[in-house]
DNA sequence: TCTCGACGTTGCTCTTCCACAAACCGCCGG
DNA sequence: CCGGCGGTTTGTGGAAGAGCAACGTCGAGA
């Protein structure tokens, strides 16, 4: 295994805190591995060996119905922490964590995980600060899957993508990973064919442009609109 | 304000391992209040001044939208921590708190939080393991959303309340507090009109019975099949 | 006891969106 | 270069469930 270099780690939230040592420290002990497209990392009800932090790439975390049907949770983003189940007292994953792009992770053993939060400052809470985030996100989904229209969460559901991962470019906000119409029905609980529309016509309206697997958001402010309050 | 017994606290998962010295000190601090039915305890978005909780009761968890709608994400039973921002590092409530029972709660001000779980063995493994429950509930409730028919999110519902708070009579399991149908409603994401008539026609297949603002589920086997898998 | 208001029921209409079907596009491997 | 496959587009019914409306009923307070 290659050395890892510190700048991965300095400036992340969870180790903003810790001096060169420590990081050289955790770094030591950490695993790095690369995840092709597709590829899951870890799976929901799997016993919980190792937690991890995002290097590079995208992640969705989807969690799958008694029927076969799975639908996604959340995206993370690079810097994130992900696989924290030890810090929520659990033996098993609660859901699948899937590369939606080429990956990078370190992971650690959870014997560490006591370890990391008695002696690095500010670990653990930044990690409970995530995890708050993650049930304020996860509320706000549900409360637009229970509440809005079928064209609004798609439009919702688009937008978080760009703000999570957007490019600016020329053309407007780029979505940074792979995003097929049946990943944004799965984070919207609707069907291929009704994102399918849904895209197609904002596409003609000036909206969005896409081309397979890719979006840019060209007219965010009109986007904003179809997600929320409607007139 | 009389002087708490010990015996409140004792035997509550997160004060498990305490002597009874410790209990003491805890319940000395704490301020005791009572809550009619349909009186929030905190609303959201306030400051997080206060943490609680629940000795007696029943608390609707609510979360509302940017056009007035407020959705349940969940219910708390009693012997249940909630209001627990600050272990998320959060200084606002992330939702809003209603009593839907006549409802008595302890409450402690957030600067003894980290005292809390930097002196009482347990307490903040316990909390944490709360929390990882409610995301795991709070997931749950997300794709059933977005993949179960209206029928099945409705008799989920139910059947969850029944479980949470189910008193066993002879006519079958009872919930215990007060229930409207647009609470359900606002439970599922469906409208008052749906719910209504979903629990008549259950009703006279001898599914339920129900009267006003009380429901007993009299064939949980039967309301399980419509909650999950069809056929 | 009467009245009022909150809660619940039921029928009808209308919209939304899903299921099914058929075909197309573009990328990849042979 | 060609075939195949995954991803996408588009059209057409049809059914589920929302919205509207009107009425019934229970309970609390004057």
């Amino acid at each position: 295994m290659p050395k890892l270099d510190e700048s991965l780690l300095t400036g992340l939230p969870p180790f903003s805190r810790l001096d060169r040592g420590q990081i050289r420290q955790i770094l030591d002990q950490a695993g790095s591995r690369r995840y092709e497209e597709g590829t899951p990392i870890f799976r929901e009800g799997h016993d919980a060996e190792r937690f991890y932090l995002l290097l590079d790439g995208y992640l969705r975390v989807v969690q799958a119905t008694r029927d076969g049907e799975e639908i996604i949770v959340l995206h993370i983003s690079p810097g994130q922490l992900f696989g924290i189940a030890p810090a929520l007292q659990r033996d098993t994953y609660p859901a699948t964590a899937i590369a939606a792009a080429e990956t990078i992770a370190l992971s650690w053993p959870v014997r560490l995980w006591d370890t990391f939060t008695r002696e690095y400052e500010g670990f653990a809470t930044e990690t409970y600060r995530t995890v708050g985030q993650r049930i304020g996100q996860i509320q706000e989904t549900l409360t637009e899957l229970a509440t809005q229209a079928v064209e609004a969460r798609v439009a919702s559901a688009v937008l978080r993508m760009a703000n999570q991962s957007g490019r600016k470019t020329e053309e407007g906000i780029e979505i940074a990973f792979p995003v097929t119409r049946q990943n944004i029905a799965d984070m919207t609980g609707t069907t291929l064919h009704t994102v399918s529309r849904l895209l197609s016509g904002w596409e003609k309206n000036g909206l969005v442009r896409s081309t397979r697997k890719h979006i840019v958001v060209t007219d965010a402010h009109r986007l904003v609109l179809l997600s929320g309050a409607k007139d």
